[in-house]
DNA sequence: TCCCAGGATCAAG
DNA sequence: CTTGATCATGGG
């Protein structure tokens, strides 16, 4: 639900918050797999996080270009619950990826013919990071073999079915994203009916049950190396180089993962190996060898200027 | 009806 | 180490 201006606070997030250009529309447009996508409203995108230990409602909205903007922002709390404008600051910077040199990205690679051509219609597309790394795997194993308009009304139905129900200030409510005990606890055939999410309700509650079991972690995913993590995720059941790949770039953080999907094998046979089909793991590894820090930025550019209709 | 979607798994070659 | 069938499900 859009937030009542009456009852909620505003304010115009600094500039020197953000790190180069910044188009929120296409980055929040963009189908990255951290979370599910904010609520649209008009002009504003809507979204609820913990953020300090309180449930904060924001909605974030962008005027002008992606050089020359203003952003504002409105927010109100759950019960009890207050939080600082410069926490939420922090927050938005965090996962908006604004601290990002984007414009060291774009001048690092200006002469990479291919890439390059990306960089003028998605000036200040910035890769977002989830707060939540169970949240960030399940969406990544949703989106498999999954149009993104579907893996994310799945997540959604999650959330509502399986979810914590806060209220906030205003009167309105939001479903939270539910907990590996939610989920763990459930069978499968359930979790089919509820959310028509198919197959994959196999890998999610088997997942699930090894977080809420202590068999699993994810924190320490985070820290360590990207092969080491890549290893550990392999080895779970739904889960291959791609959704290892999306959830290692969106959601722990490993900015040198490339998620190869049917998109991106399409765009980089194209463009960087002329039409010759190479094997998506190959791909993988050929755009971190290539870009290596920023690779999973270079992904994420290739994929929407694909999907984008070229 | 067939094909596709931010694929993974398993068996067979 | 590669290829092909299969896996749920909804939309084009």
């Amino acid at each position: 639900m859009r937030i009542d201006a009456a009852r909620s606070k505003e304010f115009t997030l600094d500039v020197d918050y953000v790190n180069g250009p910044l188009n929120v529309e296409d980055t929040i447009l963009s189908a990255q797999t951290s979370e599910p996508e904010w609520i649209r409203y008009g002009q504003s995108f809507v979204d609820v996080e913990k953020i300090s230990g309180t449930y904060v409602k924001y909605s974030i909205a962008q005027r002008g270009t992606s050089d020359q903007f203003t952003i504002s922002v409105r927010y109100l709390t759950g019960p009890n619950g207050e939080i600082s404008q410069t926490k939420l600051k922090q927050h938005l910077a965090n996962v908006l990826g604004l601290r990002d040199d984007l414009s060291l990205f774009y001048e690092m690679f200006s002469a990479d013919k291919p890439l390059s051509l990306t960089f003028g219609p998605l000036r200040g597309l910035r890769l977002m990071r989830g707060t939540s790394l169970y949240e960030s795997l399940i969406c990544s194993i949703l989106s498999q073999n999954n149009s993104a308009i579907r893996w994310n009304s799945i997540a959604r139905l999650l959330m509502k079915h399986y979810g914590r129900k806060v209220r906030f200030s205003d009167g309105s409510s939001w479903f939270l994203f539910p907990r590996p005990k939610d989920i763990a606890e459930l069978n499968v055939r359930e979790l089919q009916l509820k959310t028509s999410m198919g197959y994959r309700a196999k890998s999610v509650v088997t997942v699930s049950r090894m977080i809420h079991n202590n068999e699993l972690e994810l924190e320490p995913l985070v820290n360590v190396s990207y092969e080491e993590a890549l290893e550990v995720l392999l080895q779970l059941y739904g889960v291959g180089p791609k959704v290892a790949d999306c959830f290692l770039l969106y959601g722990a953080g490993q900015l040198k993962a490339a998620p190869v999907d049917v998109w991106m094998y399409r765009i980089v046979n194209r463009l960087y190996f002329k039409g010759r089909k190479s094997s998506r793991p190959a791909i993988a590894s050929f755009l971190r060898d290539r870009f290596g820090y920023w690779a999973g930025y270079v992904q994420l550019y290739l994929f929407h200027y694909a999907r984008s209709g070229l």
